[in-house]
DNA sequence: TATGAAATAATATCGGATAATACTGTATCT
DNA sequence: AGATACAGTATTATCCGATATTATTTCATA
């Protein structure tokens, strides 16, 4: 299981990808080595190691002999992720509603009950824990994938849906009940084992977010 | 533009992600870094760099305190690798046969061209340049989805295809003039502006490559 | 102001030192 | 004999300092 972000004990990779994806590390920012060497108290091996993870995985970029720097974005990049993301997650999505055993259902509701119940914390103006907030989205899209039968695809997926999330992040507006209801459809539509009204669901899940991110952006 | 493998000055990245692909290094093999510092004439930190790199594409694998290992290979992991070449490549595929330029045009002609001179060679016997016949493969399928529009897909597309391509030279047989025909009637497609059935044919071709590959598995 | 050389800063790579952990082989006990 | 405990070895992970290369800035001169 992989760690959340906000652990204690945290790694360096997992607190430099936190800063980054919730803005800490500004997009293009550059990253010098001493000053990182300071904030996260770790050695420059340390450092370039989890740096060249980032950066194969795309939250930062490396040019040669001029160091690190963090991803910029770009209206571009987020129409690109979005659409990766439908591509990756629908068919995901269709594979897993084939195959989900009881195990998966049983994930899935509890996944759902407590995404709805933290929602309708947001809902209610306390916005204080949008992390929190993050986690239980992100596990409740991994549970309706979680059946695919693909180790590949579920890991592809992440890091989309991790760079998604800094997006969103950067914009920092609550969408309110729409996304909520969008959520409790495409829930139900996997508990009905509806296939294509899964993945239709998710689908426009995905692409209103992306519409209210590019408002804002 | 990405260095060839077997270029001069190619960086240890380069030279061991070659070697785990064409099977110099063996799936599941441990990766001692005293042995990789002499065998990659590297220190230590740099080592580790770029393990990290490749460890972060699934190339290899990280354990903690326990080092790294050559990603094991398996069945499942290859159709999965398959599948998703033919979510994405179709998809881009189809992108980039609707968006395609003149430039494009162009470019993949030449490909095309190239790739269909080595495979002839390749026809009547002369299999002592795999690496330089795989590499005019992957120039032709790049070629093909360039114009797709989207850098994202552009870079997935790239490792999976890095993967695939580990499980052909693992078994390394030749798939004949099958694979020609298919190259040409999924580039003459792609002229046309025949996007589906540009798509239809490369899922074949990939499929087919599957079977084929999984048989001598 | 523009140019170019010198000074400064930062990166990339290397080798070594140390601590923590994993592995191996031996001896002991049941 | 087989399992367990322990000591010794090997390997990894992290940190530090040194050096060479490359970027960037400063500044003197034309």
């Amino acid at each position: 299981m992989a760690k959340s972000y906000n652990e204690v004990g945290a790694s360096t990779y997992q607190r430099i990808k936190r800063d980054i994806i919730f803005g800490d590390l500004a997009p293009g920012s550059k990253l010098k080595l001493d000053g990182l060497r300071q904030r996260y108290s770790a050695s420059m091996s340390t450092l370039r190691e989890t740096l060249n993870r980032l950066a194969s995985e795309g939250f930062v970029e490396a040019q040669d002999q001029r160091g690190f720097f963090v991803t910029p974005v770009s209206r571009e990049d987020l129409i690109e992720i979005a659409n990766l993301r439908v591509l990756l997650e629908c068919h995901a999505l269709r594979l897993s509603v084939e195959k989900g055993d009881t195990d998966w259902e049983g994930n899935l509701v509890a996944a759902h009950h407590k995404l709805h119940l933290m929602e309708q914390k947001m809902m209610s103006g306390d916005d204080s824990r949008k992390e929190d907030w993050k986690r239980y989205d992100w596990e409740f899209h991994k549970a309706m994938i979680q059946a695919c039968g693909s180790r590949n695809l579920l890991s592809l997926h992440a890091v989309l849906y991790d760079k998604y999330l800094r997006y969103q992040m950067l914009v920092l507006t609550y969408r309110g009940d729409e996304a909520v209801n969008e959520h409790r459809r495409m829930f139900e539509a996997a508990l009905d084992r509806d296939v294509a009204r899964a993945s239709q669901e998710l689908q426009t899940h995905i692409e209103k977010g992306l519409e209210h991110t590019l408002a804002a952006f």
